[in-house]
DNA sequence: TATTGTTATACTCTATAACTATA
DNA sequence: TATAGTTATAGAGTATAACAATA
């Protein structure tokens, strides 16, 4: 590791890149391992969304998760030409179409699952359980403070 | 703010989803406000390196970013292209080439820097002085373990 | 043989704009 | 007039493979 020694610059020091550097050696992983399930990182959030009963608007989704509407568009047309998600046009609003995730969604959902959480324990491997939650509850209010 | 209700997902207690988050809510300002300097949050990074006196390769670099050696190429091309660093074959090794910004390059990452600690402020707006420090210290073990 | 930098290519992500249907 | 979703497109980021020069 003979890049070690650039941690003495100013970079190093800078949250934002520390975050961007997290962030890159989790989903280059993420994604080589979520492949196999024929999901990614974005498609992955998506379908956790649509599998936690919460019954997301694709509007609502697209501002959770920082994409433009039209990203979500794609996505969700993958995941339901898939029959992973369904998406039905709301009740009151019948501009707003609501997620919710099939069966096999919620079951392919699971398996996804197992790996993104291997993914995040190497994350935070070199951490105590508590520095874990103490990082967790910080970047919570980092995260989603707007 | 109406996807507030979506922080009771799962997802939104992963961490490596906050981390994405936090990246891209500070990358997309950044991005935008670097763009009246011609650099974005990579050649940024790239330059801020070669401004740190410690004369980095291309490949300890690509190590550092996490970016594939290619893509150092170009955007060294761009910014030597520009005069703001220069690339020299290193004496000892000559397949080797250390990277250096010139005057030019020094003055551009002045104000650049002030572009992305506007943008790491707001990052770190609603933590506390010990907070940040704590923040930083946890994201510094996490983001560079490898 | 192994490593550094380079060229090339395909695919994914990001940023914008314009459109439709509903409200 | 404003909002939810959709289509389209261009540019930036990511992942691989193959190569020349040097070690």
């Amino acid at each position: 590791m003979t890049y070690r020694r650039l941690l003495d610059s100013v970079l190093a020091d800078e949250l934002s890149f520390m975050v961007a550097r997290a962030r890159t050696a989790t989903s280059a992983p993420a994604n080589r391992q979520l492949r196999r399930l024929g999901l990614r990182v974005r498609s992955y959030s998506v379908l956790a969304l649509a599998c936690s009963g919460l019954e997301p608007s694709q509007r609502e989704i697209a501002d959770f998760l920082l994409l433009d509407p039209s990203q979500v568009v794609s996505i969700i047309d993958d995941l339901e030409a898939r029959s992973l998600i369904e998406r039905s046009p709301s009740p009151g609003d019948r501009r707003i179409k609501v997620l919710r995730a099939t069966d096999q969604g919620h079951d392919l959902f699971r398996e996804a699952q197992e790996i993104t959480s291997e993914v995040e324990a190497r994350l935070v491997s070199r951490l105590s359980e508590e520095e874990r939650r103490t990082l967790a509850s910080l970047m919570r209010r980092v995260s989603y403070q707007d």
